[in-house]
RNA sequence: GGGAGAAUUCCCGAGUGGCCAAAGGGGGCAGACUGUAAAUCUGUUGUCAACGACUUCGGUGGUUCGAAUCCACCUUCUCCCA
């Protein structure tokens, strides 16, 4: 089985130029492709995750992988399916951010040895020439043809879209066409989301190659074949983007997410979609995956398990994974192992008269947002101490009850928390 | 450049002088049911020293016993004309 076919038969792909030529590529030659990422947050998150998980399927088929760092679109940001202008990031922190990502990245892809590229186009878009580039490049996009795509539609609709934000496609197309020339590089790969912004640089490409050949008679060079293909973005089943809490996205910093909260997300998926999810964030092979796509009814949750052990051993490891499947089944099932439950520690200065209030603790273990919420809760019935539930308001926890050095706070049903002195 | 309109709590969106901490929906959280699932039902959803008090309705001032609501100026956005 190809790549193409591993990379198909898990549900990956979405989209491409030109199938028997892209087929072609990935089974029969050395691909050197690339994905870009916009350094918009100071950590990668699941979304990216997905296309890491390409980048790396690709590269242990033996095709070369660039991670394209956006550190000049990044000053612009990509509007697709934004409704509003994305908040302009300054340098200093797209700079931090980059650094973030290549850290995290470098843990997942294969960076030794020139076996997969980092770039960013900052390199070549910061100093280009204004009048050049409209020039050079923009008279290969016509603007109703970069109107009618679909990334730029709900611009269009709602808020109105900035000839700042037009822009976008122009430069991530000049993108491909930099690392098209510089690299060899004839393939661009990204989340479906993207489909507009890469059928533009692959345009482009051709474009400007078949202009070079009509002024020197020679014949359009290979490489100028380039081709793109997009991934299907990670969604549930009810077609929202997978990876968002309400407190944001999941994201793949241990500090950001916790190994322990990041394998509880995944343990908590939807049955519908526990496979899919096996499918395109594990490298377990297609088969044992359809042996747990047989389970049914509250076997899936053996599913779920796996899922949540395995990708959370690609991300932080395999002590982490193992040591948040070690606390998640103490938990649930019987035993109290605390050891690896997120611990709050506090000081005796949040005592007075050798207790604290619940309600304190609540908002001290960030349980909580405030007093109010935390009393809400209490009164409601969600809150426990030791397992035991708390019914007062007033209710307060004296020292005695450290007696062996720390208590469990649970809320609802699912999230504990240790807090120490 | 000229004219019209809009800004409300996490989001959408009611509210045009006191009955407004502000309808309704979405989302969130909690409870019941369950399989750490989904669906459903119930409660809840500004803050606090909590049958009360305090701070919110783009910003700053003003009118009034009393303002999300009226006035002035400012900011931002949308729309129409040029």
């Amino acid at each position: 089985m190809g790549v193409f076919e591993e990379l198909n038969a898990r549900g990956l792909i979405a989209q491409m130029t030109n199938e028997e030529q892209v087929k072609d590529l990935l089974n029969n030659k050395r691909a050197i492709f690339y994905i870009g990422f916009d350094p918009t947050a100071d950590s990668l998150h699941v979304g990216h995750f997905v296309q890491i998980m390409v980048m790396s399927h690709m590269q242990k088929a033996g095709h070369l992988p660039i991670a394209l760092f956006g550190g000049g679109t990044g000053r612009i940001g990509d509007p697709t399916g934004k409704t509003d202008l994305r908040k302009v990031l300054t340098d200093e922190e797209i700079e931090h951010n980059i650094e973030c990502f290549q850290k995290q990245m470098s843990g997942l892809v294969d960076f030794s040895d020139g076996k997969a590229l980092m770039v960013n186009n900052a390199d070549w878009l910061l100093n280009l020439n204004y009048i050049n580039f409209i020039k050079e490049i923009g008279v290969y996009f016509t603007v109703n043809k970069m109107l009618a795509a679909e990334c730029y539609k709900q611009r269009m609709e709602r808020g109105g879209l900035t000839f700042f934000e037009l822009n976008y496609m122009l430069m991530q197309s000049y993108d491909f066409y930099i690392l098209n020339k510089k690299y060899g590089c004839t393939l661009q790969l990204g989340g479906d989301d993207q489909w507009s912004n890469i059928i533009g640089g692959v345009e482009l490409i051709r474009r400007i190659a078949v202009k070079e050949s009509e002024e020197t008679g020679n014949p359009i060079p290979e490489t100028a074949q380039a081709c793109g293909m997009t991934f299907t973005l990670l969604t549930n089943s009810e077609g929202k983007k997978m990876g968002k809490t309400e407190k944001g996205a999941v994201w793949l910093d241990p500090n950001k997410t916790s190994p322990y909260e990041f394998y509880q997300y995944w343990r908590n998926v939807g049955d519908a979609d526990v496979i899919r999810c096996l499918k395109i964030l594990t490298f377990l092979p297609m088969e044992e995956i359809n042996e747990l796509a047989k389970l049914k009814d509250s076997e899936i949750n053996k599913a779920k398990e796996v899922l949540a052990f395995e990708v959370t051993k690609l991300i932080h490891g395999e002590t982490e994974a193992i040591k948040a499947q070690d606390a998640a089944k103490a938990l649930f099932g019987a035993g109290s192992d605390t050891e690896n439950m997120p611990t709050t520690v506090i000081s005796e200065s949040d005592f007075t008269d050798g207790a604290v209030s619940v309600l304190d603790l609540l908002v001290l273990t960030k349980l909580a947002p405030s007093k109010s919420e935390a009393r809400r809760l209490v009164i409601q019935g969600g809150i426990s101490v030791d397992d035991e539930k708390v019914t007062d308001v007033n209710a307060k926890i004296d020292n005695n009850c450290f007696s062996n050095g720390y208590i469990v706070l649970k809320k609802g049903k699912k999230i504990f928390h240790k807090v120490t002195k």
